[in-house]
DNA sequence: TGATCGCATCTACCATACAAGATTGGAAAG
DNA sequence: CTTTCCAATCTTGTATGGTAGATGCGATCA
């Protein structure tokens, strides 16, 4: 657990201790299931109680901390059901998404989407696979950018942590090749405006991740609920 | 704004004040824009700035408060385009939901919702709108249970309180009988397993909306953005 | 031996004091 | 009269002490 990186220019020490929570809490550091304290945490990162409860307080909403009163605060176990709602609610966005970008099909949007996938490419043919990760993120989101919903892109972002536990702890699985073609088979469809196309192709790539997460359960089965 | 209901037996204070600012924010009885401070509110509920303070980060993360580090702490104004975009992500969801309700007709499910359905004309024939309202929230919620994606629907629960203070700036105009009706070809479709036909009555129903929030917006310009 | 009670010791919750940035008003200078 | 500047007074941020509830372990008693 290392010192809380001042360098960040974060504005107050509880936001400070928030990042270095959730980094920990994500790439699991901090594991399901963890007890942690207030003081516990404020003397590991050289401040008061104070911040870090407002910070167990912020990560308490988000679904990653659980506050028991008077008992303990522990890293929240992945709940499967969650996660299965969580990235239900993620499959309704991106395919309404999905379904606006192949009506309106824009030129500048193909060629934007096209550049992207050429960086995921590179990523992937380098085996750098946290390179690759942001790139894919950054997919998805410039799809809800040329929609004209970015802020609703921003609004779903929380729950996405919870998604994002469970990617990180699948990413030695090289899948990387097959999300590519799957994006480059929903950018054709787009651009032919085939919309029951990108729809079907959107919802494959998507319903892929189930495997994933029935696997992961079963390699890692004391961090789920 | 009157004291805090003691006899809700609420865990903590920081919670007690969570609700009762929330309602006070929902019913425009803060209005937006308007400036609080911890202090203010302390004195107010007869606590100290603690929880107070607890419950303006709470009602900040849900996008009700906007706090102004060393400044002050306003009710945030709403948003147009947030408000849009809020009914993007319930509009997809919903349609989701729809779609699979369609699919898989239950005929328990009929009954269920056209109970629900009676009620609210009920409740619209005593012009009882608050009883209304409650029902049209429980009509979303059941759609939603029945689907067996209840969790998905907490989940963006907290994103439809800014709708909800459009939806109490607009109570007195009775759109009520133009929603029963609505609900009930939305029934009807899924009844008969019409899946286009119910998604167009969803998205109309839903579309709606539009109309009242731009008539809202020119009747109180001063509390959007 | 086994069960029950009590105390030491955790926890999060709340109150209070202090610190530091931001605002606002008026006074002073031009 | 206008402008500038400073200080009183707001605000939120942080630190710390005390409180009540929950837990766990050990002593005591049946």
């Amino acid at each position: 657990m290392a010192e809380i990186v001042s360098g960040a220019a974060e504005e107050t020490m509880a936001l400070r201790v928030v990042g270095a929570l959730r980094d920990d809490i994500v790439t699991m550091a901090l594991k399901p299931g963890d007890v942690i304290s207030e003081s516990d945490i404020a003397g590991r990162y050289g401040v008061s109680r104070q911040p870090v409860r407002e910070a167990f307080i912020r990560l308490a909403q988000q679904g990653l901390l659980l506050i028991r009163p008077k008992r303990a605060t522990v890293v929240k176990k992945i709940s499967p059901e969650g996660v299965r709602q969580s990235r239900f609610i993620r499959e309704s966005i991106e395919v309404e998404i999905i379904r606006r970008l192949a009506a309106q099909a824009g030129a500048e949007s193909r060629s934007e989407m096209d550049a992207l996938i050429t960086e995921q490419e590179a990523a992937s043919d380098a085996d750098d696979s946290r390179r690759f990760h942001t790139l894919d993120e950054l997919f998805h989101r410039t799809l809800a950018r040329l929609a004209s919903v970015e802020y609703a892109w921003q609004l779903i972002d929380d729950h996405k942590m919870q998604l994002d536990r469970v990617r990180y702890l699948t990413l030695g699985s090289s899948s990387s090749q097959r999300a590519i073609s799957e994006h480059k088979l929903i950018v054709a469809a787009v651009a032919q405006g085939d919309v029951p196309g990108a729809e079907a192709a959107m919802r494959a790539h998507l319903a892929r991740a189930e495997v994933l997460l029935n696997q992961t359960i079963a390699d890692h089965p004391d961090y789920f609920e």
